[in-house]
DNA sequence: TATAATAACTAATGGAATTAGTTTTGACAA
DNA sequence: TTGTCAAAACTAATTCCATTAGTTATTATA
């Protein structure tokens, strides 16, 4: 009842990692993973089952590492505080981890709970984030839908290069921000009366 | 002087186009391609140079279309009218061609001025939609850069499933226009003495 | 020291993109 | 009407990748 002590998965998705981070997600095939590893590619199955398996490890141990950020950058703060130091985690995770952020944005397999599930603890933390605003139910459901558009459409436009123009990036995330913020508090004040 | 008339890249194009929305962009390959038009997938390069050079044609044909609908609905319309056209038109064009929508998202290759100018166009009508809000200069490019993001991030998450629970989209997609329009004008008050 | 679990290996298959070279077709000139 | 020839489509072959099957080698423990 003892194997052989050879690679194991942690290292073997380091490896990935550093692959999907450096090269782009698309880069990591288990023909260059095990050749980054100095082995043979079928001796990848015996920790990995494929490669959707792969980018589905992948997908979690990007997760993983999101949320921790977020739980770390996040904690013992409130309002408009919290949820700016939120959505910095989330952009530094992206900038950190490009290779781990697309792991991330595939669409799961329909009938893939786990990952599901996973992915559906970032939406608390930003459900959880939003909730200072005073927003219930559906006004609190559209907000966190709204943050996660403008989070995910930075990050990924940012990491593909798709902002040109050489106009520091952290200001217009600020003021992305700061201008989200101003108006979820100006319609929020509108609608007041009718509640 | 006069060729054999067989397939043409249009009617490629629109075979793949069709794919590609149906199915996504990843199942349009040349294999599969060439079964849907009922060739061999050699016969392809005699209408376009391989895989990547097909992707890059889809990408064409979706900013033509893209532009297309920017330009019909937006026309004659100005101020708040005019974003929400905007942003309407752009959310319409990613729900009716998914496929497409996903071949204007990849990054061009570095060398690739053509495509890139083609992208920019889309900028630009982003550039003029934003200036009736008497955004000039560095503010301007950063509200635009805002829109992208919640545009493409909202186009992106939903065209994947990301937004799980059952709750009217559309409705998210107007509060959160609506929302950026409210905070554009909140802060261009509070920044009204300071210039 | 023998064993058994398992990591890693070789060999082989199938599918995709791509290249080279051949065949077929059909609009036009003669 | 017919011959030409450029282009379209074809077959054959190569390379690269993922994956499966079956073999070999190693090492912790009994």
């Amino acid at each position: 009842m003892s194997p052989r002590i050879g690679l194991d998965l942690p290292t073997l998705l380091d490896a990935a990692t550093e692959m999907a981070d450096r090269q782009g997600l698309e880069a990591v095939t288990l023909a260059s993973l095990a050749s980054k590893l100095n082995i043979r590619s079928p001796s990848l199955y015996n920790h990995v089952n494929g490669l959707p398996e792969l980018r589905r490890q992948l997908a979690f141990k990007g997760l993983e590492l999101l949320l921790a950020k977020i739980d770390g950058e996040v904690a013992n703060l409130s309002g408009d505080e919290k949820l700016m130091a939120f959505c910095r985690a989330y952009l530094s995770f992206s900038r950190e981890h490009p290779g781990l952020y697309a792991a991330i944005q595939r669409a799961p397999e329909p009938d893939d709970e786990e990952l599901k599930r996973e992915m559906a603890v970032v939406v608390e933390r930003a459900v959880e984030t939003i909730g200072a605003y005073g927003l219930q139910g559906d006004a609190a459901i559209h907000a966190v839908r709204a943050v996660r558009s403008f989070l995910h459409g930075f990050a990924s436009l940012e990491s593909q290069g798709g902002f040109g123009i050489p106009l520091d990036l952290d200001e217009t995330f600020r003021l992305m921000v700061e201008t989200f913020i101003a108006g979820v508090k100006t319609i929020r004040k509108s609608n007041e009366g009718t509640i």
